[in-house]
RNA sequence: GGGCGGUUAGCUCAGCUGGUAGAGUAUCGGUCUUACACACCGACUGUCAGGGGUUCGAGUCCCUUACCGCCCACCA
């Protein structure tokens, strides 16, 4: 028998353990079946899994264990990344407190301090994982930096290289002096900032008069080789290609023009630094310009012979002590704050300084078209909305730098001969130079960019280039499900290497889900503290709680706003699930499967009445789910579960269960198909609690939910008019009820009846069912179309039929006037709305004739109520006297 | 400067192809009714941001205004 309330912690604890151990999820190469597969989004090794690793894990779980009951062959291949600069991060901090640095243990120690880091460290994302219930396949483990991936990594380097997709060359990219590295376009963050603008006067050679630059960045100017203006810019005619003297540096520079220049902004009036900012490092080529470097890699002024006194010092300082010369010196003409973005390091924060350097790229802008190409034919993206922006991104997509210069990552597959120069890109290492013989050959320092491995991942993960089994069957995968943050960084890089190395898109689908923010819309994140932890989550609720809350709060498009109360009210949810099996336990055999009995033909209203909404429920999560509409799929299983099953179906049962016979056995037959069912629904959202209780349904020990199919359809089940019979009933008694309420009438006094009912049907009808009736705790009841209505009584019209309770003794008689008035007040307003639509012209003559006679029908009705309501409340008050 | 999303009950949010506004939570009243107080029964709350349009009919489609948020961009 299972305990009173449920409890998550041991029992999820014992279905983890099951589903490892007897390899539950490792697909079956040679069973039949459609293949279905997803890789997962690789979390940071250095990573703890936040809400927004469960809330995609969730969907991706749903998803799988969906598709299995469906009868897909289904892969879940898990693993993580080795993200590059945040492990090194997180490393050279730890070692930061030893007081070392890593170049204190040199390139080969301080890796295999990274490696030690991530065997102790990395599997810690991967119990959470686990925790979360998450189907994945076990034995297929994945990390982007294991052997077969390194292999995969170099023989995609070299064939792009040979291919002219890679190349290596010198170009101003984004440097963090931080992290010593370079990094991408979209690694930068823009951050708004409050900045000055400082108006800086250069004077022309000749003595001729001067032009006024404005700069955010006077560090700079030590390096500047010209000043650039709008060729259109009347205040500038006849002065472009004029020498000016550079203030502090006192060298010549020319004036030049470029159709670049805004003359909006500022003075109209540019100043040209080829190293330090990327558009005058275009500025520089297209006008030959000298090139000269004051900033180093640490971000320090350089180059003593251009920055002289200021060498050695960090930008800031530099900045500082230019601004105080040029005021002291008056060239200052003007300084103003003004509010620009900076970037800055999306890992460490740090600004970013545009550095003149040697890297490797990619060649992103030659292999963009395919990829843009690819949706909508070949990969669909829900919600379609982010089409666009994938669009937007492919056809603005400059090349990819890949190169960084970091020790923790995939090594760059190229070396150089110190004697002849030659360069070698090979995916074996090789031991001489093919030119020269050298056997003194050089490899590369840098590694390459995280994302570089990444964008591997769908058939790298499947043991590409060394096996095919995997690929053969389950590439391209089924769906990639992630949030629209790496839409750019991953999505559309995998799609080109998919599509480059397998002539095949990665995925058929992607399905891009919220961000999880916390209760005031932010995002989370560890610096504001407001993250919740799905561990935390886990232990206090069960994993199951807290999936479920995900699943229903998953709308597309929308971000979800997450607080812990809403986890708990869900608890009650996955409880309630718990007891109704209890009950349900308590009223079938112990130690077998009940008698079958056949469903299409069974007799009691309340059974074909379940049996039909639950072939409706079937369907509607089927469609949902089809249509990754998670939110829909969990809201009507939860309903149906708590509202009607439980509700209704429990209640109507109880007195089938009171005594042996026909009633009962087919009562306990369609108890118990329906509960299973049920479970069988929701089973990919909360998958520990059902389980547990399918284990312990007489007929089912021993068995694993997760291995079982989704439930038959029944179209002999689907009787649409016997359901609403019920529902008519239900709402006779749900009538009775609220006048006890409503009159505070206790739930233990028995209550007398008299039933008008409006028709035959109807009589036979509530005859035939009055049973049901007890619901409403009941001493008599009489059904009769002519009985006479006693005089102290309260009532109510239900579908036309008069439904008048007695009401004898200690009862307030003023109370049931104001309701009889409150009752009447919305039927009339109800026909005031209705009444106004039916008087529409146009509504009669251009509806479907259909929802014409609806809303007739519904109008009569309604003028019916009134009416016997009004009589009824005459006759009570002539009571009253 | 482009692009996207939001504005619905006190709070948090659902509302697919236009056809009587919904759930959870909170609040109020009543119940230990033999699965569940993590429960049961009942009640209350809405000019669906403002304005205009299309339509017989709009929370749902179009235009517009306001406020909030996000993404992208080489804003010296």
């Amino acid at each position: 028998m299972l305990s009173k309330a449920y409890e998550p912690q041991e029992v999820e604890k014992r279905w983890r353990r099951h589903w490892e151990e007897e390899k539950t999820f490792t697909p079956d190469m040679s069973a039949p079946g459609e293949p279905y597969s997803i890789v997962i989004p690789p979390p940071n090794v250095t990573g703890i899994l936040h809400i927004g690793h469960a809330l995609n894990q969730t969907l991706q779980d749903i998803l799988c264990r969906h598709a299995r009951q469906k009868g897909k062959k289904v892969l879940w291949i898990p693993g993580t990344d080795h993200a590059g600069i945040a492990t090194q991060n997180v490393v050279e901090r730890a070692l930061a407190k030893e007081g070392k640095r890593r170049a204190d243990l040199g390139r080969e120690a301080f890796i295999e301090r990274v490696w030690e880091w991530k065997k102790k460290y990395g599997g810690q994302i991967l119990g959470q994982i686990k925790a979360l219930g998450a189907s994945v396949d076990w034995t297929r483990e994945a990390f982007t930096m294991d052997d077969n991936l390194a292999r995969a990594v170099r023989k995609v380097f070299v064939q792009l290289y040979e291919e002219g997709l890679i190349y290596k060359g010198k170009y101003i990219v984004n440097w963090c002096p931080r992290c010593h590295t370079a990094l991408a376009d979209d690694e930068v963050d823009h951050v708004d900032s409050q900045g000055m603008l400082w108006h800086i006067r250069y004077d022309f050679a000749d003595g001729s008069g001067s032009v006024t630059i404005a700069t955010t960045r006077p560090e700079t100017m030590l390096g500047d080789t010209a000043v650039c203006v709008h060729p259109d810019d009347e205040r500038y005619a006849g002065l472009v290609g004029k020498k000016l003297i550079l203030p502090i540096a006192e060298r010549e520079i020319p004036l030049i023009a470029d159709r670049y220049v805004d003359m909006e902004f500022g003075t109209g009036c540019l100043k040209v630094t080829p190293c330090h900012d990327p558009n005058d490092w275009k500025l520089g080529h297209a006008h030959g310009l000298e090139f000269i470097q004051v900033i180093d890699d640490n971000g320090n002024m350089c180059n003593e012979e251009a920055s002289g006194r200021f060498t050695g010092m960090s930008r800031e300082e530099c900045r500082k002590s230019i601004v105080e010369e040029l005021r002291a010196n008056g060239h200052l003409v003007k300084e103003e704050p003004l509010s620009h973005s900076v970037g800055c390091c999306y890992r460490c924060k740090t600004v970013i300084e545009p550095y003149v350097s040697t890297q490797w790229f990619v060649a992103a802008s030659k292999m963009a078209p395919a990829a843009r190409a690819a949706v909508p034919d070949k990969i669909r993206i829900y919600p379609d909305s982010w089409t666009k922006t994938y669009y937007n991104w492919l056809d603005n997509i400059r090349d990819w730098c890949i190169s960084r210069q970091l020790w923790w990552g995939h090594r760059i597959p190229a070396w150089t001969c110190p004697d002849c120069g030659e360069l070698i890109v090979s995916e074996s290492d090789p031991d001489r130079c093919p030119k020269c013989g050298c056997t003194r050959l050089e490899q590369d320092p840098d590694v390459l960019d995280t994302w570089f491995s990444s964008a591997l991942w769908p058939f790298s993960t499947m043991g590409w280039p060394d096996k095919q089994e995997d690929l053969r069957t389950f590439y391209p995968t089924s769906v990639l499900v992630t949030a629209f943050d790496i839409l750019f960084f991953w999505v559309a890089r995998m799609v080109m290497m998919g599509q480059h190395f397998m002539g095949e898109v990665p995925f058929r689908e992607v399905y891009i889900h919220a961000l999880v923010r916390d209760a005031q819309g932010r995002k989370m994140s560890k610096s504001l503290g407001n993250g919740i932890d799905p561990q935390d989550m886990i232990e206090k609720y069960g994993a199951d709680s807290l999936r479920f809350t995900l699943a229903a709060f998953a709308a597309m498009g929308r971000d979800i706003r997450m607080s812990e109360e809403r986890i708990e009210g869900y608890r009650h949810f996955i409880n309630k699930v718990w007891n109704a099996s209890r009950f349900a336990l308590m009223n079938l055999p112990e130690d077998r499967a009940p008698e079958v009995v056949d469903l299409g033909t069974v007799k009691g209203l309340h059974n074909k009445w379940i049996l039909s909404r639950l072939e409706e429920v079937k369907e509607e999560e089927d469609q949902a789910l089809e249509g990754y509409r998670f939110n829909d799929a969990a809201q009507c299983v939860y309903k149906f579960l708590w509202n009607e099953f439980c509700d209704w179906y429990l209640e109507l049962i109880k007195a089938d269960m009171r005594e042996e016979g026909e009633a009962k056995k087919e009562a306990q037959f369609v108890l118990y198909t329906v509960l299973k069912e049920i479970l069988l629904l929701l089973h990919p959202m909360i998958p520990f609690v059902t389980a547990e209780v399918w284990d312990s349904l007489p007929g089912c020990e021993g068995t694993d939910i997760a291995t079982q199919p989704y439930p038959e359809i029944r179209p002999q089940c689907r009787k649409e008019k016997d359901a609403d019979e019920m529902s008519f009933v239900q709402e006779v008694i749900s009538a009775i009820r609220t006048i006890r309420a409503e009159l505070d009438i206790k739930p233990s006094y028995r209550l007398s009846v008299v039933l008008r009912p409006a028709s035959e049907e109807q009589a036979a009808l509530l005859e035939a069912n009055r049973g049901f009736l007890e619901l409403a705790r009941l001493e008599k009841v009489s059904i009769d179309a002519g009985a006479h209505a006693p005089k102290a009584s309260a009532s109510n019209v239900v579908r036309g039929c008069e439904v008048i309770v007695l009401l004898t003794g200690a009862v307030d008689f003023q109370a049931e006037v104001a309701r009889l008035t409150k009752e009447i007040g919305k039927v009339e307003k109800d026909l005031a709305t209705l009444g106004a639509k039916l008087a529409n012209p146009g509504f009669a003559s251009r509806a479907p004739a259909e929802l014409v006679e609806s809303e007739k029908t519904r109008h009569a009705d309604l003028e019916d109520k009134k009416a016997k309501m009004l009589a009824l409340q005459k006759r009570f008050m002539e009571a009253m006297g």
